[in-house]
DNA sequence: GTGCATAATGCGTGTATCGACATAAGCTCG
DNA sequence: CGAGCTTATGTCGATACACGCATTATGCAC
């Protein structure tokens, strides 16, 4: 009945993958354009320059980094290419995080009324 | 059978929450200090120190970083503070991480051996 | 209160990266 | 192939932050 079965330590490598991977997610303009994108579906970058007021070489930029780590996918037409989300893992991740900022929240509220 | 109930996009507020929560978990040291103290349980500063060779300074800067995020807390023991994890959010986020990443992995092996 | 330990903070430096402008590259259609 | 559209990239200023050194703050023993 061991609870936790690896005591070991993750390697450096490791570590370095994970950061790599939250750091994607550490600036608001990326995860605008995740949300962005999970919300319409799939668009081609014009789209998002309208949704979202960035350039469009800092949208070229984010989005090229998120398609290198496989977070999101993207195809032509015609002129255009359309981004579209290609993991769910991202939104499973915010889901979590904004659990526990919401229960912190909650925590400080109920330390406040003193229940 | 809806299956996206809130088509609605996260407010600007929530996405720097978001991303600032991810900040923490951006930088590979952060995550070390995380690691080694679930591993280890619950440990000063001058075994942190030990562990993973950084100055003091910088393990205290860090660690007032996750205390203030509520990811780990610390309690006194005569003139040493004890830290520890206090949540267990940043071990379900490295392990779907690294699920993913494995996948991603092993997906390319299948590509190359042409399966 | 005075030392002595441990942990936190002020400060400086180096590095990374955001974000915009200008330019180049790639694709489509005449 | 060349014109024209869309997207990617080179360059650069500004900003953020990691990290160490030196100093200060905080608690314990005497």
């Amino acid at each position: 009945m061991r609870r936790t079965p690896p005591p070991s330590l993750p390697s450096p490598q490791l570590l370095d993958e994970l950061s790599a991977f939250f750091r994607l997610l550490s600036e608001p303009a990326r995860l605008q354009l995740l949300c962005q994108l999970k919300h319409g579906g799939a668009m081609d970058v014009a789209s998002l320059i309208e949704a979202t007021g960035f350039s469009q070489s800092h949208i070229s930029r984010q989005l090229g980094q998120l398609q290198r780590a496989g977070l999101v996918s993207c195809e032509r037409d015609g002129t255009r290419l359309i981004y579209a989300v290609a993991d769910p893992l991202v939104e499973d991740l915010c889901n979590l995080v904004q659990r526990q900022l919401k229960q912190r929240l909650e925590d400080q509220l109920r330390q406040l009324q003193g229940v």
